[in-house]
DNA sequence: CTGAAAGCGCTTACAG
DNA sequence: CTGAAAGCGCTTACAG
C-alpha cells in the first residue's frame, strides 16, 4: 500500500499521468464494470450511479482509452477517406463526404497517402470501420487483398466488386464521348486531345472521345494526342510543345480535365492565339476555378458532391451489412460557358 | 480439441476470420513473442527465422492490429490535423503539412470537425500522438484541457503555451496594419473594412488596420465596418446592404480574406462600380483563385504552406520533448496586383 | 536465440 | 443494480 503511495509519486515527476477507467471507479467508490456500463449507457445502472459517475468522469477529464476501448468492441465508429492529396477536387470530394458522415453518424478520417502500403495497413489493422477509395497508389493486388479481407470499402477509381465491396464511379467514358459529341455539333472536325494522366478516368476519357471521333470519322493522327497529367503546367507544357511542330492549328481542344484545360488557354494565349476565337476548349470537373477565369471555362460538371454523398451512404450500409457490393455510375452534365464557340462555317 | 475445430468452422460461415500473431505463430511454428520480434525488428531473432517469418506474415496478409499494438506501445504514429472544413486555405496547409510528414516519419489524419468535443475525444483517447489544431469550434476551456493533459500540440489560433503545447500564428495584426498602409500610401482616405469572422485571425487583422487608420487619423465610423465572415456570399450581401445606404463612397476597401474580396468585387461590380477604377480592392491570404481572377486581386500572402511546415517540425519536437512549448509568429507578404491603383489626386 | 507470462485499458457475459 | 473475471491482440521484461 504504502509502495503504491511512491510509486505514483515518482510517475508524477515524470509526465502526467493518463487518467483510466480504474482511476473514475475508485474515485466513484465502484467497480470498473459499473463505471463502464454508466458511460457507455449500456447494462443496469442506478439512474443516480450514473449521473454521479458521468458527471466525475467529465470532471476528472476521462476519455475511454481509444485502443482499450476497440480492442473489445471492434467498431471504431469512423470512415477513412485515402486520396492521394488534398487541393481542389479532392478537397470538394472531403468536404461533401463530411456532412453525410455526420448524418450517418460517423467520423472521417481523411488520410492523404501515396504509397498503398499506408492504406493497405490502416484498413488491415482495423484502424476504421470502412474506407473510401480514390488513389492511383494503391494496387489491383492490395484492392484484391481488401476485399478478401471482407473489409468495407467503397473504391471510387475503379470497377470492383466483393461481398463487402462496392465502387462508385463516373461515367467517364460518356463524359469524353459528352465533349467529343458537343464540340462536333459545334462544327469542329480537328480536335486536339489534352490526355489524362494513366488512370481510370483519364484513360476512360480519353476512350470515349477517341472513339465518338472515329465513328464521327474525324480521328487525327497521334500528333493530335497529347499528353496533360491533369496537371495544369504539365499541359502548358505539352501544348507548347505540340505548338513547334507547326501542324495543321486545331480549332477546339478537349482536356481531360479543367486543370490543364487552364494550362492550354494560358499556352496558346502566350502564343497569340485567341480562345474561343481562334480555339475553343472544353475541360472536365467544374472546378471552382472555371467559373472565375477569363474567359469561363466550358466544361462538364462531374457531380463530385452528389458522388461523395453516395460513397459515404454506400460505405455505411456496407459496415452495417445491409446489402453486398455493387457496381454504381454517376453522369456528367455539360456546362456551357464563353470558352467554345460555333466554327464559322467554311473554315 | 473436437470443439475448437467445430467453433472456427462455425466462425468462418459468418465472416471472414481476422489474422492474428497467433495464427501466424501457429503457421510458423514458433512463439507470438518471436513473431513479434521478428515483425518489429526487436530483439534477437535469428536471421533465417526472421526472414522466414516476414514472409509468412506478408503471405497470410498479416497486419499487427492496431488497438492491440497501441495499447502497450502507447506510440500511434500519427499525428492529427483539426479544422472545420478543407476547401480553399485549409487544403493548402493540409498539403503542405503531409510533405513534413512524409519527411519526419509521421502519417497525418486529417479529421473534419465542427464540434470541440470530437477534437476533445481524439486526442484524450489516445488516437494520435500529437496534434495541430486550427478550429475555432474548440473552446478555450478544451484547450485548457488539453495542455494539462500535456498532450503535444500546436495551435494555430490562439496564443496558448505549455509543457507540450506550442502556438504558431500568422501575424495578423501587422497584416491589418500592412494593408491599412498600402492603401494609404497609394492616396485613399475613406476605406471599408470587411470584416472576417470573429476568430483570433479576424479580431487581429480588424485591429491592426483601424489602429493604422486612427493613428493616421481617418478612421471611420462604424458604418464603414461591415461584416464579411471571411466567406463570399456573406461579404455579397453585406457590401450590396451598405450600398442602398447611400453613404459616401469608399476609394478603397480591405476584405479580411481572399474569399470576402471576391464577394465584394462582385457586389460593387453588380452595383455598376468599376474595380479597381472607382474603388480598389486588398484581400488577404493569397488562394489560388486570386491570380487568375478579373481584376487580378491585390492581396496579403499569409505563407500557408511556410506554416503548415514549421508546425509540424514543431509538433514533431514536442513529441519527442525535445523542448518546451513556445509561441511562434509568421509574417505576411504583400502581392501587388490590378486591383488596387494610386487615387487620382483631387478625389 | 526463443518462449512463458504479465499486463496495457477496456467490454462483456455471467453470477450474485 | 453491482462486481469479479475472462479476454480482446499485442509488447515487453525476464528466464532459460
Amino acid at each position: 500500500m504504502w509502495n503504491a503511495f511512491i510509486n505514483e509519486e515518482e510517475e508524477n515527476e515524470r509526465r502526467v499521468k493518463r487518467v483510466t477507467i480504474r482511476d473514475v471507479a475508485r474515485e466513484a467508490g465502484v467497480s470498473i464494470t459499473t463505471v463502464s456500463h454508466a458511460l457507455s449507457g449500456g447494462g443496469s445502472v442506478k439512474q443516480e450511479t450514473r449521473e454521479r459517475i458521468r458527471a466525475l468522469a467529465k470532471s476528472m477529464n476521462y476519455m475511454p482509452d481509444w485502443s482499450g476501448q476497440n480492442l473489445k468492441s471492434t467498431q471504431t465508429g469512423v470512415i477513412g477517406l485515402y486520396i492521394p492529396y488534398i487541393r481542389g477536387f479532392y478537397g470538394l470530394l472531403a468536404d461533401s463526404m463530411y456532412v453525410k458522415c455526420q448524418e450517418e453518424g460517423y467520423e472521417l478520417d481523411v488520410v492523404i497517402a501515396e504509397k498503398g502500403e499506408t492504406i493497405l495497413r490502416n484498413l488491415l489493422s482495423h484502424r476504421v470501420d470502412g474506407a473510401i477509395i480514390l488513389n492511383h497508389g494503391f494496387s489491383a493486388r492490395n484492392a484484391e487483398i481488401v476485399r478478401n479481407a471482407e473489409i468495407p470499402a467503397v473504391f471510387l477509381d475503379r470497377e470492383l466488386v466483393g461481398p463487402l465491396v462496392s465502387n462508385i464511379r463516373f461515367d467517364s467514358y460518356q463524359t469524353g464521348r459528352m465533349a467529343a459529341e458537343y464540340l462536333y455539333e459545334l462544327g469542329h472536325r480537328r480536335i486536339l486531345l489534352v490526355e489524362g494522366s494513366d488512370t481510370y478516368d483519364g484513360n476512360e476519357r480519353r476512350r470515349g472521345f477517341l472513339d465518338y471521333l472515329e465513328e464521327k470519322g474525324i480521328l487525327q493522327g497521334e500528333d493530335y494526342q497529347i499528353p496533360g497529367g491533369f496537371d495544369r503546367e504539365i499541359a502548358h507544357r505539352s501544348v507548347e510543345r505540340f505548338l513547334t511542330k507547326r501542324l495543321p492549328m486545331p480549332t477546339a481542344v478537349f482536356a481531360a480535365n479543367d486543370d490543364s484545360a487552364i494550362g492550354c488557354m494560358i499556352a496558346l494565349m502566350e502564343a497569340g492565339y485567341e480562345v474561343p476565337d481562334d480555339v475553343s476548349i472544353i475541360g472536365c470537373d467544374n472546378i471552382e476555378l472555371s467559373q472565375w477565369y477569363v474567359p469561363p471555362l466550358t466544361t462538364i460538371d462531374t457531380g463530385v458532391a452528389d458522388m461523395g454523398r453516395k460513397a459515404i451512404e454506400e460505405v455505411a450500409a456496407l459496415i452495417r451489412e445491409e446489402h453486398s457490393g455493387s457496381t454504381m455510375t454517376t453522369e456528367g452534365r455539360l456546362v456551357e460557358r464563353a470558352s467554345c464557340v460555333r466554327l464559322a462555317s467554311g473554315r
